[in-house]
Order: C-alpha cells, then sequence, then structure tokens
RNA sequence: GCGCCCUUAGCUCAGUUGGAUAGAGCAACGGUUUUCUAAACCGUGGGUCGGAGGUUCGAAUCCUUCAGGGCGCGCCA
C-alpha cells in the first residue's frame, strides 16, 4: 500500500496507453520518472516530475505533456484536484474519501504495512563486528554492531532472508600475545609470579584475571608449567572466554548472530591454499615486491619477494601480501579464504559493516570478492563513521593502555540499550556522531527515542482510558470517514512510511528510520495538544467514548511506530 | 604523498536514483496545564548549502579544481 508507488505505475500505465496510440514516445529507462511529495506551498498530495522527463523526447514543452497527463487523469475517483505548476509539474491533491480508504487498508494489513513488495527478494549474508576475540567489547564496536543488527532487521521485514554472521579472528599474532597475557595472569595467579605488564605485546586489562580465573576453576586437570604444550588447548579457552563475555556485551544490545565463524578453522581446513590455487589459475597471483608504505619509516622496511594479489586489476593502488616472510599466511589472505566460503554458501549479496578505521581495506576485499565470483558489486562494504563520546560537556578520549575506556556494559548500565540504540541510528552511517551521555540519558523532548516512544505511551492511554486494547483488531464497519484536514495530515504522513522503508532498504541506510519516525511524533504531538482548545480534536469525548473514525486513526499510527522501533530493535512501552 | 568520509541557520544535523521559494531540533526571545500523559505544544527571528568553474530545462545532490576537518596507509588484525 505505496501510494506514491501506485501513482507511480498508473502513470506509467498511462503513458504505455498514449505511446500505442501514438501521442507520445517514451525513452526506453522510465526510472527517472518518480511520484514524490510535493513541498507544502503547493497545496497537493503527491506530484510527478513526468512532464519533464519526457519533454525532449517528444520534442514538447513539459506544459504540453503535462497537459496530454492531466487529461487522462482528471475523472479518476479519486482525485479532488490536479494541477499544473511552474515547469511541468504535475500535482495531484486528493478527495478525504481516497485518505480514510487508505487507512482502511493500513488496518487491515497492519502486519504488512511498509513492506517493499516491488523489491526482489535476496538471500543475504551480513557480516558485522567481528572484533577481535581479546577481551569485552567497547563503545568503538557499538555502533556497527547495532548498524549491523538494523539493517538486518530491515532487510528481514522486506521479506528477503538475511544470515548474520561475526567472523572470529581466533588466529594469529594478537591471538598468541592475547593467549600468553593469559597464560601469564594464569601464573601470577597460581605461583604468584610477577605479570610482565610493561611488555608492550602483553594485554593490560583486568578482565584478563577474570578469563584466567575462569579457566583455572574450569579446566583443574591441566598444567600450566609448559607454555608451548598447552599453547593449542589455552588458545581454545582464552578466545571462548572471550566471546562469552562479546555474546554478553552484544545480548545486551539486543544483537545475536547466526553464526560465528573461525579464522582458525579456515587456515586449518587448508581453505587459503585452495583459494591462493583458484586465484592462481585465474592469473591473479604473482611473485612480486611491493614498496615501503608511506607513513613507514622506509629504512626499516625490507623489500623482498613475496606472494601478491593482483588487486590494482581492480582498482586497489596496490597489490597486497598474501604471505609473510615466515611462510604464514597473512590476515588478508585468511579473509580471501573466509570470503570464498561465503561465495560457496550461495548467498546473492554479502554485506560487510565496518569500522572507519578500517575504510582502506574495502577496494582489497572487494577486489577479492570480484576476481573470486567474478561478479562487481557482489560484496557491498558499509562503513560506520566515528563515535566522539561526549562526558560532563568535554570530549573523552578512550585509552586502553590505561584502563581508561567505556565498554558496553558501562554504556548499557548508564544509558540503556534503547537510548544507546536510537541515538547511535539516528544519523547517517556516514558522518561522525556526538554521543554525549548526559544527553541521551535526558529524559524530554532533547531526546528523540523518548519523543518516539511517548507517542505511543499516549495513544496506548486512549485505549486504556475507553477500555480497549490496542492490540486488539478493529472492527471497521460502522467507519464513518469523516476526517479533518488536521487528521488528514497525519493521515498524509502515515502514507509516507512505505517510501521510507524502501528508501532505506535500497540506499542500506536505516537512519531515515528514526527521521520518519520523529516526524511522524511530532505531527502527532502538536494534532494532540489542538485538543487543549478545541474539544472536536480530543480524542476521548465527554461520555468518555472514543469515536470509530479517531480510533482507527491512533490505531494505524501506532502500527507505524511498533513496525518502525521494532526494525530499530526499540521498546515501544504503554506507559511512561 | 595517496585513498575514503565530511563541510547545509549561532550549535547538532535531515534532505533516494538531479526537481519547485532548502527543512528539523537545540540555543535565544515570548506564550500554553480546572481539560485524553507538559517526557508535550504554539509563535518570532535566523541561510552565498565551504570557495571557484562546468554539465542542463533544472544542481545542496553529478563532474573538475581549490580550501578546511576526520579516518586510514603494514610482511597488524
Amino acid at each position: 500500500m505505496n501510494i506514491f508507488e501506485i501513482y507511480r505505475i498508473n502513470i506509467i500505465n498511462l503513458l504505455k496507453n498514449l505511446k500505442n496510440k501514438n501521442i507520445l514516445l517514451l525513452p526506453d529507462n522510465l526510472n527517472s520518472i518518480n511520484v514524490d511529495i510535493p513541498p507544502v506551498k503547493y497545496d497537493g498530495d503527491i506530484s510527478s516530475n513526468v512532464a519533464m522527463v519526457l519533454a525532449k523526447p517528444n520534442k514538447k514543452t513539459p506544459e504540453n505533456i503535462a497537459k496530454l497527463i492531466v487529461a487522462e487523469l482528471k475523472n479518476e475517483k479519486n482525485i479532488e484536484n490536479i494541477s499544473i505548476v511552474k515547469p511541468g509539474f504535475i500535482n495531484i491533491k486528493f478527495k478525504n474519501i481516497f485518505w480514510s480508504d487508505f487507512l482502511i487498508e493500513v488496518i487491515n494489513n497492519h502486519k504488512t504495512y511498509g513492506i517493499d513488495l516491488k523489491q526482489v527478494k535476496k538471500n543475504y549474508l551480513l557480516e558485522f563486528v567481528s572484533a577481535n576475540p581479546t577481551g569485552p567489547l567497547h563503545v568503538g564496536h557499538c555502533r556497527g554492531a547495532i548498524l549491523g543488527d538494523v539493517l538486518a532487521n530491515l532487510l528481514l521485514f522486506n521479506n528477503n532472508k538475511v544470515k548474520k554472521e561475526y567472523y572470529v579472528n581466533d588466529f594469529g599474532g594478537q591471538i598468541s600475545h592475547f593467549t600468553k597475557s593469559i597464560f601469564y595472569r594464569i601464573r601470577e595467579i597460581l605461583f604468584k609470579e610477577e605479570f610482565p605488564k610493561n611488555d608492550k605485546d602483553i594485554y593490560p586489562g583486568d578482565y584478563l584475571i577474570d578469563i584466567a580465573k575462569n579457566i583455572i576453576k574450569n579446566n583443574k586437570d591441566l598444567k600450566f608449567d609448559n607454555y608451548q604444550n598447552i599453547y593449542e588447548k589455552l588458545t581454545q579457552l582464552s578466545v571462548k572466554e572471550s566471546l562469552k563475555l562479546i555474546k554478553l556485551n552484544l545480548k545486551n544490545l539486543g544483537i545475536e548472530h547466526d553464526n560465528f565463524a573461525s579464522e582458525r578453522d579456515i587456515v586449518l581446513n587448508k581453505e587459503v591454499e585452495s583459494v591462493v590455487k583458484k586465484l592462481e589459475k585465474n592469473n591473479f597471483v604473482y611473485i612480486g615486491k611491493i614498496k615501503a608504505p608511506k607513513v613507514e619509516d622506509d629504512t626499516k622496511w625490507i623489500e623482498r619477494e613475496q606472494l601478491l594479489f593482483k588487486s590494482t586489476d581492480f582498482g586497489d593502488d596496490k597489490d597486497r601480501a598474501l604471505q609473510k616472510a615466515d611462510n604464514t599466511w597473512t590476515y588478508f589472505a585468511g579473509d580471501v579464504a573466509y570470503h570464498e566460503n561465503k561465495l560457496n554458501r550461495k548467498f546473492d549479496i554479502l554485506i560487510n559493516i565496518l569500522g572507519a578505521d578500517h575504510a582502506g581495506y574495502i577496494k582489497r576485499i572487494t577486489s577479492a570478492v570480484e576476481a573470486l565470483s567474478g561478479k562487481k558489486n557482489k560484496l557491498i562494504c558499509k562503513v560506520s563513521q566515528l563515535v566522539k563520546l561526549i562526558k560532563d560537556g568535554k570530549p573523552f578520549k578512550m585509552s586502553k593502555r590505561k584502563g581508561d575506556y567505556i565498554t558496553v556494559e558501562d554504556l548499557i548500565n548508564e544509558v540503556g540499550k534503547d537510548a544507546t540504540r536510537f541515538i547511535m541510528l539516528n544519523r547517517s552511517s556516514d558522518v561522525e556522531i556526538d554521543f554525549d551521555f548526559a544527553k541521551v540519558k535526558d529524559k524530554s523532548k532533547e531526546n528523540p527515542l523518548y519523543y518516539v516512544q511517548y507517542c505511543y505511551a499516549r495513544i496506548s492511554s486512549v485505549f486504556r482510558n475507553t477500555n480497549k486494547i490496542l492490540e486488539d483488531d478493529i472492527e471497521t464497519k460502522n467507519f464513518k470517514h469523516n476526517y479533518s484536514n488536521e487528521e488528514i495530515k497525519l493521515i498524509k504522513k502515515i502514507s509516507e512510511w512505505p517510501k521510507c522503508v524502501e528508501v532505506s532498504s535500497n540506499m542500506l541506510e536505516p537512519h531515515r528510520i528514526p527521521t520518519y519516525l520523529y516526524e511522524l511524533a511530532s505531527d502527532f504531538h502538536s494534532y494532540w495538544n489542538m485538543g487543549r482548545n478545541d474539544k472536536t480534536k480530543r480524542f476521548i469525548d465527554e461520555k468518555n467514548e472514543i469515536s470509530l473514525d479517531k480510533l482507527i486513526l491512533l490505531k494505524s499510527i501506532a502500527i507505524v511506530v511498533k513496525s518502525g522501533m521494532n526494525i530499530l530493535g526499540v521498546e515501544t512501552p504503554n506507559k511512561m
């Protein structure tokens, strides 16, 4: 029930008719013909640019084209008024009955209202978070985690298939340092040996002590005397403990992955060897040298022959190393194998959510996926920009070494899951955001979360006060179709919801949803307050009853708010 | 040096594939509660969409270029 899409299709069908009668010529691509919301001052409900688009191929003025179309449309039963404005915009104003009929559609299809029906359904693999399993998540991981989760919700809402995956980097140098740190902590606890906290390869955080204690407690038969002998086992246990912490953090953020893919498994299964062979066969790898990176001190750089992937064939700045000097695989090689693994699982689209600090990695991994699949745009990478923390009015700089950082746990305890999610989602992922603790905790209209929730709570209270249940189905038989202009303004806003979903989903930009919900809530609050001076605008009358028309209006707003908040993964309390 | 992101009102930001006289919130000032939840509402002011070119019927949006801010550049992950 996307009225913009319905009228776009109406207009296009009408154009095809005119074409068949040899009245109009149509361009091959009709995508630039759109139906939109006109600016308020034009007193129209929807508008189209169709006349401008067709002017050139037909060698006519937009006004003349518009006249042809208006002549066809003006007798349509829903249309109250249709006009042509300046360059050639066609503005349509609907009869009131159109809007009340529309509300019935919303009520009758409340489970599916907003779903983008014309979107081709796809099978997605969405990889996000994938933070190193060396400790709990901190605030820096939050934004990408929430973005990924909500993208999944959005794609699922549109009836796509989505698998949410976490790539566990449980192999390589970082993990050995981590395992070693755990080993020293265990030695510290069991044998009172001093922990080498000044070693720069050692993780300093106190959470390692808890992990060490857990490992000791649950593995009484293990001996911690020889690091080499216990290394494999201890790595497994340490990663497992870390993942436990991470999963708990994610759960508290309202996030649950479907699968955790292990880098270690991929390497030990020799998947790297086989993907390198595949690339070799297709001539995408060679032995060569790469130059020292610009930033590094050039004197430290030892140029050598090594195995490289030809990412420059796909637009990267330089070719990328697959093997280190000690002949072990680079992180990139493992990730290429992981992406081949994803491709073999037959998804239509792969999506990766990355932090801003990994944006430079996108070119090489998309190159690899293109080389392996032969297709462009099989892998889409979304970057979530930095979150600047503001505490007590001042920027808060995190420093892991000083132990001076905010974990997800701290964040949830202080501001809560819903506020965190809503604020992180409220802005485009392309821009840095300020996350001001004071503002996120604030319970007033300054906080958009509460502003939207309050709208739902007010609707709930009307149902409660008239002894009705918001969740119950509504019998629409005695509908009067009697709405004021102010109410129609609200209905129009409700009608924009499918458009919001469509654009958010096509662009993979969920921030449009909180923006839209805020506008809807704003229109609602505004209408609510009119009831102060004008009793006809109150929902509940003197007899403590509510008209069916008003009930349907409220129910429709609640349907959309609930639906939107579900996608965001945020609660809609009935009372506040 | 190179790559990516950003630059829109005093501040924080919306603004799908190019569309009409560019929109919110905050801050400022002035109002609204015997009344369905004031976690709310109404009103007033506020703009060279970073600068300069270009593309076209039409540019905040696309291209070129310059300037400013952020992130990155590995045989780390």
